[in-house]
DNA sequence: CCATATCTAGACCGATCGGTCTTAAAAGGA
DNA sequence: TCCTTTTAAGACCGATCGGTCTAGATATGG
């Protein structure tokens, strides 16, 4: 998964992956069948992860507006220093595939959709909870948080300044809660 | 320029530039040396387009809040429908090329911090014009709606729903201003 | 100790990559 | 018309791609 995740799916050859499984060509192709299937599996992985740990940010039986603060604290970790310049493999992956490879398109619009959806949760809990600043409605409050966490991905493979990402994420909440 | 647009940097073979060019192989590699030269000024059009385009739509003698409700709108046509779909060279070439080319690596950085800029600036003439809610601070505002813009391109690679796109960004903008 | 099963290293395959070079047609000037 | 220059088409080059296959090492079980 590490080895299709800064250089992306063509820019990452056999020998990368060889070296990345420690297994010889031949294991390799026995155990996942080709290239695609592999970086599908690398994928799933992924998505897996990323949606497991919003789970744990965003736990319902929490303060939400801890959760979502969590939730943003580990998008601008993700996007300083060398974490950012490393890049996210689904973003490089919807800019690379997306439109091109069904199955990957798939992948992409579900995470997305998820992530969305896990937040927009967080955030009615948080107004029902009444910590929501007038007229803000939870479900276009999360489409907005799920761009902006995106293109901190984009913006933080060039300028991944951790202080001014952290500021910018609490100055973007701050304009949805009381 | 239209070849890159889409497919990336490593994706985009000389066969496709030849016929987007319309040029033969040798005069092409005398016209602009070689490939990565040739993608460089395609970049390079690409970025004086988009920020010749913001000049345009928050020119500094027309009300600030109508030029950013212009730049956003661009923005959720641009990653609409056909238009998501293709895509955007710089998020592009940011996730394929970004860390692993200088010269891509500072045009990028040069373009989102001019886009910041110019953002940052509208804002503030909108702040002095008393058009800005209270405690939106201009330039991390402005950060919030570039990485605003640049994730709307990456969820528009697989899901460029105009109304839903528009919404977002006019949900986005109503907590900015009063 | 031997037979068998498993795995590795890497040769090998056709295709395609970016880039160069040759050949011949087209165009332009006197 | 003839000579020069430019241009186009594509053969060709070495490198590398994803994928297959073989030969030999290693391990396992009786």
């Amino acid at each position: 998964m590490i080895a299709f995740w800064s250089r992306g799916y063509h820019a990452t050859a056999l020998p990368d992956l060889l070296r990345a499984t420690r297994l010889s060509r031949g294991s390799l192709y026995a155990a996942f069948g080709d290239k695609h299937s592999l970086f599908l599996r690398a994928l799933d992985r992924y998505i897996a992860d990323a949606l497991a740990r919003m789970d744990v940010e965003l736990a319902s039986d929490s303060e939400p507006i801890d959760g979502l603060r969590a939730y943003l604290a580990g998008y601008v970790d993700r996007t300083s220093g060398a974490n950012g310049r490393r890049g996210c493999l689904l973003v490089a992956t919807a800019m690379e595939l997306a439109g091109r490879d069904a199955e990957v398109d798939q992948r992409i619009a579900g995470f997305f959709k998820a992530m969305e959806a896990k937040v927009a949760d967080a955030l009615s809990r948080a107004k029902t909870a009444g910590k929501l600043a007038d007229g803000v409605e939870p479900s276009s409050a999360a489409r907005i948080l799920v761009c902006f966490v995106e293109g901190l991905r984009v913006i933080g493979k060039t300028a991944p300044t951790r202080t001014a990402s952290q500021a910018t994420a609490d100055a973007l909440l701050d304009r949805f809660i009381t």
